[in-house]
DNA sequence: CCAATGATTGCCT
DNA sequence: GGCAATCATTGGC
């Protein structure tokens, strides 16, 4: 049923302009890291939608440009990761077109492979391998670091890529996903209240 | 140059 | 619920 061989979501689901649509569909996706020669996986869980110059909440608001947020600005299907609060490394996945900065911030995953080197990673001797919440944990889990950031999500080969993500074939059912306002950006001002961030809320299996 | 701060986390009471 | 940790980025001087 779900298969697992290298197939990346193709540049056409990223450079679409709906990011609010795509945060929800990215739901059940599951992001592939290849890292110190160390293959892990996680089903995304929860997503938050940036939605680009029009957004208080986004980095790229007002058209700002930096170094940091250049990479924002990149064509659909790059990693944007930066650090926040100076500890953590927040991945997001940058969507639309060229020039049209948008991204969706993972928040949550359920991982699947690599547990041994998630311990490693994070120093805990268990992983929470049904739902693993916060963005800055999401990226230690999966080595997922700053340096990371502007790398292309859309490889052509497996043996040169360090992080794509697929559709493995689950279907999140749309009873299953939770919509709610965004955490931690109370200075968007009502931009705060949009009905942004997505959680997959598993129902439980009939006994 | 330099002070302020954040798309957070984990540990405290 | 409160709050400290910790630093690259940012914008102002």
């Amino acid at each position: 049923m779900h298969h697992a061989s290298f197939n990346p979501l193709p540049r056409e689901f990223y450079t679409r302009k709906d990011v609010v649509k795509i945060a929800q569909e990215l739901l059940g996706k599951v992001i592939y890291t290849s890292v110190e020669n160390v293959i892990s996986s996680a089903i995304i869980t929860e997503t938050e939608a940036y939605e680009g110059v029009t957004d208080k909440a986004s980095h790229a608001y007002n058209n700002r440009r930096t170094a940091r947020t250049e990479i924002m600005y990149m064509n659909g299907g790059h990693a944007y990761v930066y650090l926040c609060y100076g500890i953590h490394s927040l991945f997001n996945i940058v969507t639309s077109a060229t020039s049209d900065p948008h991204a969706v911030l993972i928040r949550a995953i359920e991982p699947l492979a690599g547990i041994e080197s998630m311990k490693l990673r994070t120093g805990k001797s268990v992983i929470n391998t049904k739902n693993a919440t916060g963005p800055g944990n999401v990226s230690k889990l999966l080595g997922i670091k700053v340096a990371h950031s502007g790398i292309d999500l859309c490889p052509v080969s497996e043996s040169e890529c360090e992080i794509w993500i697929q559709d493995d074939g689950r279907k999140v059912p749309d009873t299953e996903i939770k919509i709610s306002k965004r955490i931690g950006i109370d200075y968007a001002a009502e931009d705060a209240l949009l009905p942004y961030r997505f959680q997959w809320i598993k129902s439980k299996k009939a006994p």
